[in-house]
DNA sequence: CCCTCGTTGAGAGTGATTCTCACTCTCTCC
DNA sequence: GGAGAGAGTGAGAATCACTCTCAACGAGGG
């Protein structure tokens, strides 16, 4: 662990937003003013190599966002500011055994997003 | 609905492979020849908005990919050859209320991934 | 000290997708 | 049975998020 990881690690853990690549770098930078874009990346490929951060697609899939919490957990995307939310919902093993009926895969993770509007976004 | 976005369809509903562009494209080229790249994408999208297929974001996300089929249905892919497969579970309303419980957002859809070794790719 | 080896920052490169623009096609509407 | 408008097209440039390359750095071991 090098004082840039540590940097990216800390941003990635503190946001309560999962942020993008873009948004931790400018995070990083208030504190580690010279750091380069490709050590972010590189950075955060480690982190998520390492099990410390978990990388998401959510959305669209344009671009990565990153989440400090490790532990499994879903979640809710607003489809109007696409903001994210995290829920803990219990997906009974029946459904995951549904699924692995259908095909011959050895199922052995998920991931589940739901979408809606949020309070602000509605109406 | 012009002659390319129908062969881009045709190509779409026939593939059971849920095609990248790139792979749609090189389809499509096979009875329409001259079609652009940027005719494909802009037929791609148009029949997205229409209802007529949906785009999915398996896996890292980095490529779109389309699914002609458009009854709710969900995917388990493959981690070691990134094949996708169609499943058809039944997610209890109760987990998506219980989503919904934890945070204020109107839930109206959710998108269910499993990962998991097809045959060919265990061991 | 000095060497090695992993890491860094800058900037070029990449791959998927989107934009721009000149051109064409298909409709109206005289 | 043109004329003009508007949508759609193909080619190529542009964009965007990310990854690679490479020279320089820096900590640790001998």
């Amino acid at each position: 662990m090098t004082p840039q990881r540590e940097a990216v690690l800390a941003a990635v853990r503190s946001s309560r937003v999962h942020p993008s690549a873009e948004e931790i770098i400018r995070q990083v930078r208030t504190t580690s003013p010279g750091i380069g874009l490709a050590t972010v990346y590189r950075s955060l490929d480690v982190l998520v190599r390492s099990g410390r951060i978990t990388e998401l697609r959510l959305g669209d899939g344009a671009v990565a966002r990153y989440d400090g919490n490790v532990r499994r957990h879903d979640h809710v995307v607003c489809s109007g500011c696409e903001r994210v939310f995290d829920v803990e919902v219990d997906l009974p093993s029946s459904v995951v055994s549904a699924a692995g009926g259908q095909v011959d895969v050895d199922i052995d993770d998920y991931d589940l997003e739901f979408r809606g509007r949020c309070e602000r976004c509605r109406g």
